[in-house]
DNA sequence: TCTTGACCTCAACTTATGCTGAGGTTCTAT
DNA sequence: ATAGAACCTCAGCATAAGTTGAGGTCAAGA
């Protein structure tokens, strides 16, 4: 690995930040052309990384567990300046909103649940009252093209 | 419409069944391919359902709603003797069962908010031994394809 | 009879998500 | 100098749940 300076490397290839960060070349490739990370360019066009990258890859690794699509953890580092690695304040801002969004999610599924125990053994299904098959029915109004099991 | 006998028709036609059960033609036809529902033929090889259909297109676009993948939806009516519709009974057992996969993933999503909570502030990140980056980690083990914001 | 609406099949397209793989360069160590 | 690892780009895959359209058949009223 050429090292532009002595003690440890300032920037990390591909390969480097993979490894390090526990995610596939190919990710890390896809992660940059949808915006959540940026790369330099080596005189021979390879992606150099500054150290930085490790911490947003760890913030897009976290999110993704909590279910929050790439899209919007895209959106949600873009809004940080100059493009800067995320601060342990920015993380607690960010994830402070993540969660409010997992408890939406898990508010709309104990509806969902309760609507269920209502139908259950009531026979309901047949009548227009039911309240599982009529309330809030946004589907089939969207078009064509698949839907998320647990939409917003 | 030919009426095979007085009184009310005891087949639907596609058309019938899409505005009574309150989905696309194109769905049924789907669902069919799928397994969901069957038909028989008229002579001029056009579908015709039995009453029961109805009853069925119901139960699927519930378990839709409960977020119950089609696949799914497919084998529990699959299970039903003659592919008959289901009654009651069968409803109950059905709604039930996922009723149970409904509050698993209500817990799950909760134990992630707890471990969401745990993180925020705590800058651990960029440790290995954030709960939300090792515990459980099955994301990335799984092959190529989306993955869905809130798997089982 | 004729025409219009409903139906048929089958293939291709859609939207959304998240990568993977093929085929061709570039590094780096020997 | 050269071999093999690492890298590059761009296209394609995989899933879910349908929709859309082409090209042709069927049915029922005027």
């Amino acid at each position: 690995m050429a090292d532009e300076g002595g003690g440890p490397s300032r920037f990390l290839s591909v390969g480097e930040v993979a490894r390090r960060a526990g995610v596939a070349v190919s990710a890390l490739h896809f992660y940059e052309t949808k915006g959540l990370i940026q790369s330099l360019r080596s005189a021979g066009n390879q992606r150099r990384y500054p150290r930085g990258v490790l911490r947003r890859v760890a913030v897009i690794k976290v999110a993704q567990r909590a279910g929050v699509p790439l899209a919007e953890i895209a959106t949600a580092l873009a809004a940080l300046p100059d493009g800067r690695a995320p601060t342990a304040a920015d993380w607690a801002a960010m994830s402070a909103r993540w969660k409010a969004d997992l408890e939406a999610r898990i508010e709309r599924l104990g509806r969902l649940r309760d609507q269920l125990s209502l139908c259950i053994g009531c026979g309901c299904l047949s009548l227009d009252t039911c309240p599982l098959r009529n309330a809030d029915d946004r589907l089939g109004a969207a078009g064509p093209g698949a839907r998320l099991l647990d939409p917003g």
